[in-house]
This record gives C-alpha cells, sequence and structure tokens, in this order.
DNA sequence: CATATAATGTAATATCATAACAATTCAAGA
DNA sequence: TCTTGAATTGTTATGATATTACATTATATG
C-alpha cells in the first residue's frame, strides 16, 4: 500500500517553490549520471534538459526550439530531437505519447513503472512511481504470453492547482 | 484450434480463428450501436471500421488510406480522419497513442478503463479490461486532487504467437 | 600527431493531422 | 412534393511532428 509520507516526492511541484534549486539539484544529478556512464552531457544537451526542468511542464519538440536562442537563431528540429534522445537514452527526459511532448524527468534511472499525471490546463506534469500497479499491469500481460517491453500510461486532467484556481 | 473461450474476448486473437465471422460480428454491433444513436455508418465509416477489424491490428492514418480502393482512387487523409474521428466518437476504435495508430474496439461502448498489448513484432493490438487496475491508477489520481480525464495504457512487448514463433 | 568515434551543422524530406470552404446528401416538416 | 437545415463528403492547402542523408567539426586515445 501506498503511505502518505510517499506522495511528497511525485506530488504536483507547488507553483510557489524554489524553481531554481530544483532544477540544479536535477542537473547536478544528470552530470552525475552522465559522467558514470562515460556519457556527454554537452552544452545542447545541458540546454535542452535546462529547459525542461525549468519548465515544469511538458514541452513540444518545436516548443524546445523556440525557447533556445543561439545568438538570435534557433536550432534546427533535428537537433532538438537528437538532445532528446540523448536525454531519453538516460532516462532525464521522458516522451508523453499522448500529447506529443517532452518532460523532465525527476527520478532519473529509476523510469521503472513510471506514470504521468498531465494537467491539460497549465500542462504541468506529475511523475508517479508506485511499482505496485505497474507490477500488477506486468505481471497480467506476462500471464497471458506476452513478453513486456514498454509500459506507457498516462494520465490527463486536471491538477490540484488548476481546480483551485478554477471552482475553489 | 482455439484455446479457452474464457480468455477469447481479451486474450490475443488466434492466427487461425475466424476473421470473417469476428468481423461480421463485429460490424453488427457497431450497427446496432449506431442505429441506437441516431448515427449514421455511412460506407465510408464502414470501410474504414471494416478495414481495422479485418486487420487486428493498429494501422496508421495513412495505411488504412491505402488500403481502401475507390476505383483506383485513394481517399484523402481527411477522409480517413473524419472516419476514425466519427468512430472513436462511439467507441468503436481506438487510438493508440504510444504508436500513432488506430485499432478497432472489441468492446464497443465499454471503452472504461482499458489498456492495450501492442506486439510490436506483427502490430497484432490485445484490448484487456480490467477495472480493477483502472479503477486504482484513477482512485490514486484523484487522491493527490487530480480530476482525471482520459486514462492512456498502452504496453508494447511480444505477443504470444510472435514469442513462439522466434524461440520455440 | 594520427586516427577513430562521437557530436554537430545544414538541407531536404517523410509522416501525421487539421483547416477552410464548396458541394452534395439526407431527414423531416410545411 | 418542396424546402430547409443539418450532416456528410470532396478538394485543396497547410500545419505539426519527426527523420534521413551527408558534410563538418570536436574529442579522446594510442
Amino acid at each position: 500500500m501506498a503511505g502518505d509520507a510517499s506522495l511528497s516526492s511525485s506530488e504536483f511541484p507547488d507553483p510557489g517553490h524554489d524553481h531554481d534549486a530544483c532544477r540544479d539539484q536535477a542537473i547536478d544529478r544528470a552530470e552525475r549520471l552522465c559522467a558514470g556512464q562515460g556519457a556527454r552531457l554537452t552544452p545542447q544537451r545541458r540546454e535542452v534538459l535546462e529547459l525542461l526542468l525549468a519548465a515544469h511542464q511538458a514541452l513540444g519538440a518545436y516548443e524546445i526550439m523556440e525557447g533556445i536562442d543561439w545568438g538570435g537563431r534557433k536550432p534546427a528540429p533535428v537537433v532538438v530531437y537528437r538532445a532528446l534522445d540523448f536525454l531519453m537514452e538516460l532516462g532525464l527526459v521522458h516522451r508523453l505519447a499522448s500529447v506529443n511532448a517532452y518532460v523532465a524527468c525527476g527520478h532519473a534511472g529509476e523510469a521503472h513503472g513510471a506514470r504521468f499525471l498531465i494537467c491539460t490546463d497549465c500542462r504541468t506534469v506529475a511523475e508517479v512511481t508506485s511499482p505496485g500497479i505497474a507490477d500488477a499491469l506486468v505481471g497480467e500481460a506476462e500471464r497471458r504470453g506476452f513478453a513486456v517491453g514498454q509500459l506507457t500510461i498516462e494520465i490527463s486532467g486536471v491538477c490540484p492547482h488548476c481546480r483551485g484556481a478554477a471552482d475553489g
């Protein structure tokens, strides 16, 4: 069973929280992860990751392009996609299939069994990890003789903050 | 021959099963559903649905286009998308976000809590309905104050038949 | 330095999906 | 039957997302 304390790391980020600190922390983790794997977090890749971390939202690839400014020029699409591929490979970024968008991962490395709550209003994304449900899904599929590869669980709806703003 | 009847509605369809019968059955259901709602299952829409039913697979919109032949001509993309929109509205077809493809629904109307097992080999799709897990996901999201809209659960992997073919 | 591998630059193109608007068909009432 | 409004279809163009291909540059290593 999921307790109460376990919710803290997977809640929707409070709109008033310290973005900078949480971004720096995540970048730190990303750098350690890369170092550990001999992967290079180049300036381009880092910029894409920072943009996603700062947004706390799902961004489309072309939105990311727009968000990047290299002395007045925008990167070509393929540049962004390459950075995203790299970051996804390491589990630092996830693709949200249901909205064709990308989001920075809060718990890099432990991509296992994660699901995403996507606010259709503010597009904020909460990443929730609860092995129980993921295991149930995987187990059930395997009981049917299905060899599970990738698991996609995405829940669209309205987050607590937007709900509050709208009708509270 | 096909295995236990009890599993038939949620198992992967046996490659040797009677496609025609199962398609006709589904078309029948679709027609009743439309009649009940005052919706019109026009020839175009019906053709798209039949194509998907016959395929037992997820097909991209442009694959559907290719699969349709109107006296030597192919329908425009928008024609296919319109048919798909109609069919999805009625729950006769589902969109699989993780593979940008569409699949005919085995249990029209009861779209509730369905998840999809998608074979990356033969692209066959099994639709599995188990309210328990869906409810757990929705319940947990709502406990976090999230107002659930749409639920996307898609599992990619290798189906029993392809597994058998590949490694014994 | 030489070399191989990884990363980037650039242009073109493939793939998926929708917008806009005209023409036609259909159902239902006058 | 005629008319009228709504639904459906036809057609063209365009928007949005993603990849291919190939040349160039950077980086690590012997």
